[in-house]
RNA sequence: GCGGAUAUGGUGGAAUUGGCAGACACGCCAGAUUUAGGUUCUGGUGGGAAACCGUGCAGGUUCAAAUCCUGUUAUCCGCACCA
């Protein structure tokens, strides 16, 4: 037998793949539908990462399991092309991005196909195809249709270095997401998406759904909803000032408020306000610094302005209280003013302290002297009039009641969730398609005219007054209004990076569809995703997003399902061999092409499986792939041992078990056992020194999503089934042959480990008590001591407790 | 500061959910094959001479703890003045 020559044998089966189709999905098919997604890649300049094969791996596996076991499978594939690096890259080398976009995916492509992963390639997408983002502008259209997408001024997050507005989540530490440049806050007008009408859904809609519950954790954070009351305390300056919080239990405990230095009322209080030039230094000072310098000085001691000339009255007591301004009340969150209650919050508290306010105790149970108390579950209300004597809980309910009664308060939900800021200044996104007309104002173009394409443009960069480069673009942006005929103007801005990746999946059904964005059978037939795989890194944004637009299109009755993906997991990290993220700087990037070149696709597919739990981070170990390749080796080898026959008595429990563990494993992500399970198995054939065909055929059935490539080779040239051993019948097991009928059970004496026999499966407590004893250490260590208890676990353990 | 996760041999990691700690690999050691190196094959490999001791650390519950409880330390990730 010739040697294992993966060279030889993999591109020869991903060519006969291809050709046969053997992994296109059908539309319309009788069978049961599965439908398996990993994230479409962004296709850098830099090529795969070894990263990446460890999700598409770990699916393709699924994917395949599910093919043999019958279903109508559809993996698709595609390319989230617009973006940042694609742009930059375009500027400095003065290429179009559409020509780098479409080499940096022909070298993705080649390189995803050495791997041999099923993907069906007769439905893969790109988001930069006007024929795909005709669909993603369609969408937009339906947004500001219904008013979800409106135009609006506001303080942006602004890069310096992009000159690009960022989202709120695009924002890190006050630093650029992509860039790390500094972000600094900018008046503009943008146009945003409402995805906070969606806030409730978004959060509840996640019990629909079987996301791990970290996942769910940080969509409920991320959203933020909290319960609370708004309350309307009277000013001197004969207005109200309206607060919100989540503790009105506390309000005979306010003994001063705060407003955030941005509170439009300070404009208003301009005549009222004493100390205007102590106030007006303040914001300036607070509108110099940065979220990073606000975020740090979080640590810092609290700053702030009393203000002279205008003080509040506590609804509730009528007590006079003081105003204050301060940055650490945001404008952006609530009503961007607090009632200060030091005695039971701890930025209040410690902002009393500095300022020398008093500190009202209202909740019994700590000591608000020493620091703040904030526990609301085991506390009474004291100091509080009508509130005496309750709990906190019972306390904000009568609170609330009375607040309603009076007229001074009502109710409130609030979400940290922000709108989307959907504008960028950029050419190399999905152009908005909007006009705006002097006499009409913003009017949204014809969906006939649909896609509207991006414009040739000289150069990409953007203007320095931070407009878009499509600005300049005077012939492009010159038009007539739809609405009455006028001259108007195009929208310049484009559309951010998660645009095409919010609907992506619903493209993959129905590809090629010119009349909508999918079919409604298409739609309804594969829908939802059945199973999504993706990193940790787009569990809040690309998962809030693209949730947002899936309830928005099945509100208008384009989409069947609420929810778009069934279940979501996510893969970890595959880390350089020194445990450090791999990075060109340092030096540890491992690059998958020299991998495959070196042991093969189906070494490394198994090596990126066996690497370690698969949620988890692992490092990757030069050493640790060899094992893989020897263990492909000696599967390739067991040709040379291969004799006719049926299964041998001796391997017949322990193949059942294997097909068992081997099943159960993939469905929970556990294929480092599983190929630890397939590595005993032959162990175990080679100590016989010899397999039979029909053990050959299992075994190259267990192995062929992991390594597909020599499962077809070896199944082909053994003749070891019809057609492709992709495409042939996933083994079954039989429950029964998995049970051994000999079992070792463990003798412990006062828990220590004191011999082991080998008895039969179902032999009884008395039985197995009874060989215990005559067990020759076990004898030694009763012998002469009273039993005090004997417990017998069926086919594990006996332990006898003595006592002297 | 808050929230989440993790901690097991020289290394990556197993442990059917409270029941033999270290499966399966890597590495290492010894031997065989080979002109040599590599490959391949066989055996060994947590510590300790042994009784025994061993799952970050200190307690606890239990006949029995890597697993449950209390406290504590370290590392990683997320959020970060959200009233």
């Amino acid at each position: 037998m010739e040697k294992y020559e993966p060279k030889r044998i993999e591109p020869r089966w991903q060519k006969k793949w291809e050709e046969t189709g053997a992994f296109h999905a059908v539309n319309g098919s009788d069978k049961p539908k599965f439908f398996a997604m990993i994230e479409f890649p962004y296709p850098s300049g830099q090529g795969l990462h070894v990263g990446h094969p460890r999700s598409y791996t770990a699916l393709d596996i699924v994917a395949r399991k599910r093919r043999m076991q019958g279903y109508n499978v559809l993996y698709p594939i595609g390319w989230d092309a617009f973006g940042l690096p694609t742009e930059n890259f375009a500027i400095k080398n003065h290429v179009h991005p559409a020509i780098v976009t479409q080499k940096n995916i022909a070298h993705f492509k080649a390189q995803l196909q050495s791997l041999g992963f099923s993907f069906d390639w007769s439905r893969e997408i790109n988001t930069t195809d006007p024929e795909y983002y005709k669909w993603t502008q369609w969408i937009f259209l339906q947004l500001f249709k219904k008013g979800l997408a409106y135009k609006s001024q506001t303080t942006v997050n602004w890069c310096t270095s992009c000159k690009c507005v960022l989202a709120n989540e695009e924002v890190v530490n006050g630093k650029c997401e992509r860039c790390g440049s500094d972000v600094v806050q900018r008046e503009k007008s943008q146009w945003m998406l409402k995805i906070t009408a969606y806030a409730d859904r978004l959060i509840d809609d996640l019990d629909l759904v079987d996301y791990p519950e970290r996942v769910k954790t940080q969509q409920r954070n991320w959203i933020g909803r909290s319960h609370g009351a708004e309350v309307d305390f009277p000013t001197t300056a004969g207005d109200k000032l309206t607060v919100y919080t989540t503790r009105p239990d506390t309000l005979y405990g306010v003994t001063y408020m705060v407003m955030s230095p941005e509170h439009p009322y300070l404009k208003k209080w301009v005549d009222k306000i004493e100390n205007l030039d102590e106030v007006r230094a303040y914001q300036e000072e607070a509108a110099k610094k940065s979220d990073l310098e606000r975020t740090a000085d979080n640590s810092k001691e609290k700053t702030g302005v009393r203000l002279q000339g205008v003080t509040a009255i506590n609804p509730v007591n009528g007590k006079e209280i003081p105003i204050f301004i301060s940055d650490y009340v945001l404008i952006s969150y609530g009503t961007g003013a607090i009632m200060a209650v030091p005695a039971h919050d701890t930025r209040d508290w410690a902002f009393a302290k500095k300022f020398g306010l008093p500190i009202i105790e209202v909740v019994k149970g700590g000591n608000v002297e020493e620091e703040a108390f904030t526990d609301c579950a085991t506390g009474v209300m004291v100091n509080s009039g009508i509130l005496d004597g309750l709990s906190v809980e019972d306390a904000k309910v009568r609170i609330k009641e009375y607040l309603t009664e009076k007229g001074i308060g009502r109710d409130k939900v609030n979400f940290k969730l922000r709108d989307w800021v959907f504008s960028r200044q950029r050419y190399w996104g999905e152009p908005i398609p909007i006009v705006h007309c002097d006499k009409c104002g913003y009017v949204a173009l014809p969906e006939s005219e649909l896609p509207l394409r991006l414009p040739e443009v000289e150069s990409y960069e953007t203007t320095d007054s931070g407009e878009s480069p499509l600005a300049n673009m005077l012939e492009w942006r010159n038009t007539t209004c739809p609405c009455c005929g006028g001259p108007a103007l195009r929208e310049t801005d484009t559309m951010p990076q998660w645009a095409g990746s919010s609907w992506y999946f619903l493209r993959y059904t129905d590809p090629h569809n010119n009349e909508a964005l999918a079919s409604p059978e298409a739609l309804s037939y594969w829908m939802p995703v059945d199973w999504y795989n993706g990193g940790m890194e787009h569990t809040t944004l690309h998962l809030l997003y693209s949730r947002f637009w899936h309830k928005f299109l099945y509100d208008i009755g384009v989409v069947p399902t609420p929810e778009p993906y069934a279940k979501r997991t996510s893969h970890g990290m595959i880390l350089g061999s020194n445990h450090e993220k791999m990075s060109k700087s340092r030096g540890n990037v491992v690059n998958p092409d020299a991998i495959v070149d070196e042991y093969g696709a189906d070494t490394m597919r198994l090596y990126e499986m066996f690497i370690g739990d698969f949620e988890k981070a692992a490092p990757w170990s030069d050493e640790g792939i060899k094992g893989c390749r020897r263990f492909v080796d000696r599967f390739y080898n067991l040709q040379n041992i291969l004799q006719e026959g049926d299964v041998r008595p001796q391997l017949e429990t322990l193949l059942h078990q294997t097909i068992k563990k081997v099943g159960d494993d993939i469905e929970t992500l556990k294929y480092n056992t599983a190929i630890a399970a397939m590595m005993t198995l032959m162990n175990a054939i080679y100590d016989t020194g010899a397999i039979t065909r029909e053990e050959m055929k299992v075994f190259t059935l267990l192995l062929c999503p992991f390594a597909p490539h020599v499962c077809e080779e070896v199944w082909e040239k053994n003749h070891l089934g019809e057609g492709l051993c992709s495409l042939a019948a996933w083994p079954v097991y039989d429950e029964a042959k998995c049970q051994e009928a000999m079992v070792e059970i463990v003798v412990q004496v006062n828990g220590k480990l004191r011999g082991r026999m080998k008895v039969s499966a179902d032999i009884t407590k008395d039985e197995a008590l009874e060989a215990a004893k005559k067990e020759e250490k076990v004898a030694a260590e009763i012998n002469g001591k009273t039993i005090v208890k004997e417990i017998y676990v069926p086919k594990k353990l006996v332990n006898i407790v003595v006592k002297k």
